[in-house]
DNA sequence: CTTAAATAAGTAATTCATTACCAAAATTAC
DNA sequence: GTAATTTTGGTAATGAATTACTTATTTAAG
């Protein structure tokens, strides 16, 4: 059982909550909401919210009534600027050996590391908050099961 | 300082080791040998190179003189296998969120997983050993260099 | 048969991501 | 201005994956 991308549960949390505030533009979202939306322990769900906020890509009011909220415009917001709040910038790191020389000069490997960092890049980039404000949304989805029964 | 795949460096060493010891088709590989080449530390090697003589990649002797080879045509090897063989079988995990229910029923980023998943996989599959046979080859790139000046 | 070389296998140590907890600071409502 | 709610920030505990080490077993050569 092993899995291909590197996407952590902070990660996970990261777009998920952004998302969720995204759809919740009107009122602020505290972290209990998230935390049991999302399944996920609230300590953690507090971690992720508060990078984001030094990020600059959450706001946050303390206090009752409080909680987290966008400060830039979904479309604005990719998910690559999510992973990299939280996981750091991401390294297109050539042969996945980290060590300075392969044993093989360029490495045999850096074609397949770097083809497929570049392919995922670009899709975290292309994507932006927008994309998600209205996917799966409930209502949008039973008008299309109407039209198409 | 992320890394956006799942590339450890125990599949790193497999990957390396099954290249070296594909061209060194006549005679035996120790894990010494491996261990000075990619820079590894041997014991990690070894864990390694037993993994796959378990998985039937390898055929191993051991004594003096004793060592690694192949058990099948490097045509016939693909990186998938050796990545499986190390790391277990994949699972292209929908919801990155590894919950039953996403907060959002079908996840918004399943498509992400998914399709970054496949395309990763699909590599995998199409590259077999053979392909690593000659790649940077020393007299080959002399030769080409020569030919392109 | 003895010695040396090499793999095999089991166990220990380390690292890293995650989770948990707690006290402090801020804000709102009454 | 008191109490309740909520984020903040620091630190500790947990658990899983990875890496390191040690001893046993096998084999070949002289």
């Amino acid at each position: 059982m092993a899995k291909l991308l590197n996407i952590t549960e902070a990660v996970t949390i990261a777009l998920h909550s952004m998302v969720i505030i995204a759809r919740n533009d009107s009122k602020q979202v505290n972290v209990n909401y998230i935390s049991e939306k999302t399944g996920s322990s609230k300590y953690h769900v507090a971690k992720i919210l508060q990078k984001l906020v030094k990020d600059g890509f959450l706001g946050s009011h303390r206090g009752p009534a409080g909680g987290f909220y966008l400060t830039h415009e979904p479309a604005e917001i990719s998910l690559l600027e999510i992973y990299e709040a939280i996981e750091g910038k991401i390294i297109n790191s050539k042969c996945p050996m980290n060590k300075d020389k392969c044993p093989f000069g360029d490495c045999l490997f850096e074609d397949m590391t770097i083809k497929m960092t570049e392919e995922f890049v670009k899709y975290l980039q292309e994507h932006t908050l927008q994309h998600y404000m209205h996917k799966n949304d409930q209502s949008r989805n039973l008008k299309s099961k109407k039209e198409a029964s």
